[in-house]
Order: structure tokens, then C-alpha cells, then sequence
DNA sequence: TCGACAGCTGTAAAATCTTACAGGTATCGC
DNA sequence: GCGATACCTGTAAGATTTTACAGCTGTCGA
């Protein structure tokens, strides 16, 4: 195969852009490069969102953003977060869309009436034309890059764009992962692999006495594992070790 | 802001094709329409796996390809999928990899000289330069596309198509979804209300009787809900139910 | 050699979960 | 009206989990 000329086109995203994106320790130095990287793709906003767990049913926001402060300000007040349509499109998807598109179609969880209100306000604090990204991932119950330009003529899909504030996106998601996961709180000890196997066959539905036959050990000792399992994870019974320790995804398949 | 002439670039997956993606419904069209894709972007061959979980310690492979069968054929006799660092990789990142990098460097889990034998191996096969792109969420464990050359000099990095290759992945990641999901033996009868609120703190470690308290029902009800939760999911107790509901997704914050 | 750690085992009481029996109201669409 | 559904409640026996007591072997690195 042979590649013809127009197959190399110089990325306005560089190798040497995404290594200084994910050198950034802090985020003030994150939020400054990213919104570099925006702009060369022709947005003046952007707003990187993700929902991580701490608990089974519990989730903690990291935001980090380049959105009109105003707008921001407005959105929070307003408690647009649930309603705002690129956030519910982001939670079950996993390509990107545009916000003329999120705001046309009807997807599942997404109110269309609401969508219309958010996206017209939006455009009147300068964000007229906007794509959103979905991630997923690395720990997190979801994430969203959202992208957005004031002139409603940017030419998102009719140019590379698309595909480089795809790209750009899953950077940011891994930078930021980087950074929330240095500044976690909560350290867990990690288990033994006796405790993961015992966990694992809970997780399957498996009693104590099973998990003994399984394993071929006594069942006293699956107790103690499993109670050792609960103590690391600061968990009170095996419902909840096995609810944590799969969404920290500590029990890989 | 305005638009150079150089933003506008005309990209090889266009929205035509993305949409022609989305559309398969069946595993054939989605494998020719990914092989035409790829070869737009320099590649001669690629693959396409997830591992879809069925309960919450199994998973299910499901995969497509235009790899070479031989190449196919040697990697399975060889067993090398869990050996395979794009694999490991893809476990437990979101950017996209040169396969030169997963060999050089040391990513957890990677095992630097089975890396390196499994691309060596490759290579013989028409596998000279090749990117994988990491791809997670859709209930989906994880997943991974990975595209090949047989040039070692394509322009993977110095050009869009490393941004392009990840667009491309992620609708072919969605279009796989659907058709899995299409093809899905089990169907679960969907949670009511209730029995999502009483899984959801059975998760978070509180007894019978505690989630009575704070749904402010008997603890008769509890059990009432929990029980017919457990039977919706096909389980035999309370962990298994709390571990599958989580796992399906069912449980959402 | 010694501490730290993974792994293993026993008994027993109390708490909790599972399953069986049996029954009620309210809403909704056909 | 009537079936389907969500939601709610009671009693009781038996299985399982949780927690307390206490003590063993073997490996590994300092």
C-alpha cells in the first residue's frame, strides 16, 4: 500500500502537545494546555467533566473548564447539570455528537424541550456551535469533553476536527484521571489473591461453604478471608466488598 | 474567531461513512464497511474485540477482523490473547498506542519480552506499524480496535489518521454494541423503582432492616423487593444480585 | 533470626438473610 | 370490570453471615 500525499496531513493535535498534556501535575497547568489545544481547533470554549465513585452508589464531579465564567455561573445556579442534555447523551454513549443534533433528536433520558432551552441560553453567553464528547473509563462512572464555538459556521464535520477533538478528549480524560488519582484520599490496601478469589465467587453468588468446595479449603477460612477482604476495603459485609471492590474494579475477569 | 483555510481539511472518515457504520446490522456489512474504512486510512488490516461480561466474574469475546486468517490461526493455537500487551494495554488505558511504544516501554502488566516476540511475530505476518485504540464503556469490559500496516513507515503520528483511526473506533465500538445487544439471549426484566432503591443501598452495605428505616417500610418489604430483584436478575441472594445489578449497569447514581 | 505477611483452621453465639406460607391496596390500560 | 403491575405487610423455620475468642505453617527480605 502506498500513501498518497493527502494522507499526510499535519495534525493541529502534535505528538508533542498530547506528551505535554499528560506531563501536567497540576491543574491549573492542565487547564491552561488544553485550552491551548481548543483553540487550535477553533474553540474558544471547552469544559472536561467526570463523575467518579467512591461509593457503590455515590459519585464525586471533577470539572476543569475554558467556559465563560458567566455561563458557568448561570448553569450551576440554575442546576442544569441532571438536565443538560450532553451529560445524559455522554452517560450511554460512546460517539461524539453535536449539540444541533442532541437538541434535534430525541434520544433516550434526553428532554428535548429542556435540551432546546440550555442550548439557546448557551448560545447567548457566545457557545452557539458545540461538540461533546463522551468518555468512559479509568475508574469513572462517566466523563464528557464538551467543545464549543461562537460562530455557528465552524466546520466541526466537514474537517478533521471531528476526529482530533476526539483524540484530544481521551488525553484530557487520562490527564485528569492521572491528577484525581494522586490526590485520592481514600487508599486501599490492596487484596491477596486469596481474598480476590474469595470475593469473586461471592460476587457469583456463591456461600461461604461453596466457596470453601471450590477453592478446596475450609470454610472457616473463606470466612476469614472474606472478613480480611471487608476490613481493607472498610466495608461492613460481603454485599458491600463485593459492590466496592467491583466498582474500583478490583476484580478483574 | 476566524477559520484558516488549513482548518477546513476534508477528512478521510467522513460523516457519510460513520453513518454507513451505524446502520450495519449485521456482523458481515459492519466487517466490510470497518475493512473499507481502514484501507482509507492506510490500513491493510485491523481487528476489532470486547469482552462483554455475562455475570460478574465472565465475560464473553466478541470479535471481528481483516487481520491475515494465518495470522488469526497462529495467534489463537498460540493462545497469545492474554499475553497480548495491546490487550493488557487496552485493559486499563483510554489513549491510543503505537505498538513501537508498548514494546519499548514497561505499561503495568505488559511483559516487555512477550511483547516484543508477539510483534516480531506479527511483523512476519504483514503486521509492520500498528496503533490500538483503547475503548471502554457500553457495559462492555473493556474493549480494543487496532489497526496494522504493512509499511513500518506509514504516517500514523505525523498525520490525522491518528485521530481519525480513533474516531472510527469508537462508531465501530458503538455499532458493535448494537449488534451484540441485538443479538443478547438474556433479557431481564427491568427493576422497579423500588427494587433499584433497595439493591442500591443493599450495595452500600446496609441490612434489611437499616433499609427499611430509610425507606421508612417494614423490613417484611425490604425483603419483599430484594427477593423479586434477585429473581429479575436470575440470582440466588443478595451479593450475586448487588454484583450483577452493578455490572449491568442497572444501578445508575 | 526475626518481623511481616499470606494462608490456613477451630468453636460458638448473635445477627442477618433466604424461603415458605398468606394476604392487602392503588393505578393503569384494554 | 379485569388483568397486569407496583407496592405493601405479617409469621416462622432454616440457612448463612458476622463477630468474637484463639492458634497453626511457610516464605521472604532485613
Amino acid at each position: 500500500m502506498t500513501f498518497p500525499r493527502e494522507l499526510h496531513r499535519k495534525p493541529h493535535i502534535d505528538t508533542d502537545l498530547l506528551t505535554r498534556l499528560m506531563a501536567c501535575d497540576t491543574i491549573e497547568t492542565l487547564t491552561s494546555e488544553v485550552q491551548g489545544a481548543s483553540h487550535r481547533l477553533g474553540f474558544e470554549h471547552w469544559i472536561y467533566g467526570a463523575l467518579m465513585p467512591v461509593t457503590p452508589t455515590r459519585a464525586e464531579e471533577f470539572v476543569i473548564n475554558g467556559y465563560p465564567d458567566e455561563w458557568r455561573k448561570h448553569y450551576l445556579e440554575s442546576g442544569y447539570t441532571m438536565a443538560d442534555p450532553t451529560v445524559t447523551y455522554a452517560r450511554g454513549h460512546v460517539i461524539p455528537s453535536l449539540w444541533d443534533d442532541l437538541a434535534s433528536r430525541n434520544y433516550r433520558g434526553v428532554n428535548s424541550d429542556q435540551a432546546k432551552l440550555i442550548f439557546t441560553e448557551a448560545r447567548s453567553f457566545g457557545l452557539a456551535k458545540g461538540l461533546s464528547v463522551p468518555l468512559h473509563g479509568l475508574g469513572c462512572l462517566f466523563g464528557i469533553m464538551s467543545y464549543a464555538a461562537s460562530d455557528p459556521k465552524h466546520p466541526i464535520l466537514e474537517s478533521t476536527i471531528h476526529a482530533e477533538a476526539v483524540l484530544l478528549a481521551t488525553y484530557v480524560h487520562q490527564a485528569a484521571s492521572l491528577l484525581i488519582n494522586r490526590g485520592a484520599s481514600e487508599k486501599i490496601r490492596p487484596l491477596t489473591p486469596r481474598e480476590r478469589e474469595c470475593l469473586k465467587w461471592a460476587a457469583e453468588g456463591k456461600s461461604g461453604w461453596e466457596i470453601a468446595h471450590v477453592l478446596k479449603i475450609s470454610e472457616r477460612t473463606t470466612v476469614f478471608h472474606l472478613m480480611n477482604a471487608c476490613q481493607k476495603l472498610g466495608v461492613t459485609n460481603r454485599q458491600q466488598a463485593v459492590a466496592k471492590a467491583l466498582v474500583l474494579g478490583l476484580l478483574e475477569i
